[in-house]
DNA sequence: CACGTAGTATGCGTAAACGTCATGGACTTC
DNA sequence: GAAGTCCATGACGTTTACGCATACTACGTG
């Protein structure tokens, strides 16, 4: 049993869980049973002869033979994926990048970089998701994005201790920001205090993040009340201009708030920095990647 | 349907039957029957959504779609097996050319320029294999050989028509040569008129070339007496040895002529030139190979 | 002109591969 | 300790893929 003797499919799962990070993940996204993913897992494993993942609580975790297993796969399928092109007649696929973005560069960054790359170079096409930190990074080490905008906080910790490291590269670094509806007594200047923050009712993110509570201001002494909890920009802002509460924007949201939404700073407190990191594997970029990249440096400016 | 559907398995038989030219050729090569390959034809036929093969009456030709699938399977299974080396714990794979000769060249251009090429770069493996052209011009399409060294003989017509055209280096072109026994009357001097051929009794080659025949000099205004057919180059010289007829050889045979033969040189009649030719595909070379090609570049002077 | 030869295609039967269902085991969280 | 979240595995049905035998086609030969 030799690794020539793996098949497509199982490479294509093994791809999907590296990138899911959890075999139930994997299998739904690809239509299939939990089980079936493990099989194939179970046979790549046996293909190859070592063990791919590492078994944990929370999913998988690839092992260094398994980092070495999809980076190879990454390019089997992507020559596959080239070929079918090929045959269709259809252009090299040289002049396409995908992107992946953390969900409040959607609104305002990911489109006015879009924008200006179609002016300066309308070849290229992009294409983009949305994702939460660790499963872009999955997405980049699986090759299934070429460049990926991270939002990172203090202490900016690495993003993942996998190998290749991964190259970073901070566009901007601005403080947190606070969405207020405009009638709100705290939207008449354009910055608060954070000690006018006590008291006030807030609409939080979804999941309790593991230590900060996306959308409420960190820090506060009190235990903050949680009106509305919402995972949708769109549906988090209109709440609070509906008056519903404040929550907290990244400032590249700053040009899109709806109206009857105020975006100001905080002050008072410790310096709330937020990072927009783009992210990328190690090794030479695409034409068309490099050009995104500018772009985006431009736009973030 | 789509490319991406195709098994490996399919793949796989699709460049052997690229390398060899026949279902059926293929077929015993990899241990299946002429069935199987047919069926895996038609599924990798039905994936591309195009014919790949031509059949003809003695075989199959790759199509302008079988020309692409054909270069795209051959990277995909070569990241493959590189895949399998690198998980075995191997040095990547960059220091093996893989040579195929035609068989009048392994007796002593293969090994004189092996043995050159290990003093001066140890580090480099070579891997090679005889062939006859039309096989080894396949391979080097299938992108199973990186370089092959190739005997041409006037009109010296181009060794295919597919695309991309091979790139073709001239190594040494020298004049056909005889082998007698060294007791033969012919053996006296260093040469001998092409009249003297009159008469002799010929060892030739097992396949009645279409238009020359191997092993009896070309032109003669007989019937040539063949005595011996026989594909081994060992077994003709000794059978010149051993009084048993003449037989043709290349030039670059003279160094190995065992005890009892002498190769002498013919004139007389139209000069009847052979090339050296050292062939490999378009694009770039590996150091490995670039090295080898100096090798055999030097020993055949 | 019948026949042998060298090539590919295809109907049929069997054996292996694969995916689902259902269940079990390890571990964490409430 | 009950529930939830992972992955693993035995049992089962369906599909796939192979080999065998047999067409079918085109060409060369006597």
């Amino acid at each position: 049993m030799d690794f020539s003797d793996v098949s497509l499919v199982a490479l294509r799962v093994f791809r999907e869980v590296a990138e899911r990070g959890t075999f139930t993940a994997a299998a739904t996204s690809l239509g299939y049973t939990q089980s079936a993913v493990s099989r194939q897992i179970a046979s790549i494993e046996r293909a190859a002869g070592a063990s791919l993942l590492e078994r944990r609580r929370d999913g998988v975790r690839l092992t260094t033979a398994g980092q070495v297993v999809l980076r190879n796969a990454a390019r089997v399928l992507d020559q596959l994926d080239a070929t079918t092109r090929e045959l269709a007649g259809l252009p090299a696929e040289g002049g396409t990048v995908r992107l992946g973005w953390f969900p409040s560069a959607g609104a305002v960054l990911l489109p006015r970089a879009i924008a200006s790359l179609r002016r300066s170079q309308p070849a290229i096409r992009v294409i983009s998701r949305e994702g939460s930190t660790p499963s872009l990074v999955r997405a980049l080490r699986a090759g299934t994005v070429d460049l990926a905008l991270l939002a990172s906080a203090p202490p900016f910790r690495p993003l993942d201790a996998e190998s290749p490291t991964l190259e970073l590269e901070t566009l901007i670094e601005r403080s947190l920001m606070l969405a207020v509806p405009t009638g709100h007594p705290l939207a008449a200047g354009d910055s608060v205090d954070v000690a006018e923050l006590r008291g006030q009712r807030w609409i939080a993110g979804p999941a309790a993040g593991e230590d900060t509570l996306m959308g409420v201001w960190p820090g506060l002494d009190e235990r903050p009340e949680i009106a509305h909890t919402a995972r949708d920009w769109l549906a988090k802002l209109h709440l609070v201009a509906a008056g519903a509460g404040l929550t907290t924007v990244s400032a590249s949201l700053a040009g899109a708030a709806p109206p009857g939404v105020r975006i100001i700073a905080v002050h008072g407190g410790p310096q709330e920095l937020r990072r927009i990191i783009l992210a990328r594997l190690p090794g030479r970029l695409t034409d068309a990647a490099a050009h995104l990249a500018d772009a985006l440096r431009t736009t973030v400016r």
